[in-house]
DNA sequence: ACTGCTACCTTGCATGGCCATATACTGGCC
DNA sequence: GGCCAGTATATGGCCATGCAAGGTAGCAGT
């Protein structure tokens, strides 16, 4: 059956908005995924689980636009912290273009016109 | 192989946005599947093809937020038109809801913020 | 008959989100 | 020691989606 149209929905509203949200949060510190998901997990509406955030961090890794160091910690396993390579930046600078246009036509459609002919 | 990171995330990301384009588009006429691709594929960024907007009516009309009428056309076979049914206008002024938080998240994120320490 | 436009629908593939699970290190408690 | 919780990374499998390609049909003009 349908559980949710709207729960569906919103699971596949977060495609490809998650990426942009993980890469954005890279633009300014070197960030490791579990820490990335407790930031989003206070943040509100855009939080992800640790099932998530590390096939997108990997994907980003396999194309180029995130490097990794390993550094130990003292509170449990090793850290791989994620940063931004120049072609990242630059990937990223496009997903902000092109979400900005998607997002300004998604607002001329839902927001009602009703007045206009 | 990568054809291209940003191809394939820029598909992601209209999962989910179409259904919400579609359902809008049907605020206030009733349109016919082909009207609307045609209508989108003028409008910019938001266009998509036969074989994308006929599953999206197909699953609303299965979910009740849509029904249909058909109409005989004098330019070629019956145009099927669809409008919102009082559930498909209460999912969507709810989809518009999450959409305006969804959205502010990501422009909070992506919004550089770069002087803060 | 043939071409082209309108209009509908389906199949098959690739991709992503996410639950559950596995692994492993640290520290506290009994 | 044994056990659990928290920290931290990684993977397999399920399901839903976007989309190119193809199929079916009706109507109009040449």
């Amino acid at each position: 059956m349908d559980p949710d149209f709207l729960a569906n929905w919103a699971t596949q509203l977060r495609k490809g908005l998650l990426d942009l949200c993980v890469l954005a949060s890279l633009r300014r510190d070197k960030l490791y995924g579990y820490d990335i998901v407790k930031r989003l997990a206070a943040g509100g509406g855009l939080s992800m689980g640790e099932g998530t955030v590390y096939p997108i961090l990997s994907r980003c890794k396999k194309d180029g636009l995130v490097e990794t160091t390993l550094v130990e910690s003292a509170e449990g396993p090793a850290r791989k912290y994620y940063q931004l390579t120049p072609k990242g930046r630059r990937t990223l600078a496009e997903m902000v273009r092109q979400w900005a246009a998607v997002r300004d036509g998604i607002d001329r459609v839902t927001t009602t016109t009703e007045g206009k002919p």
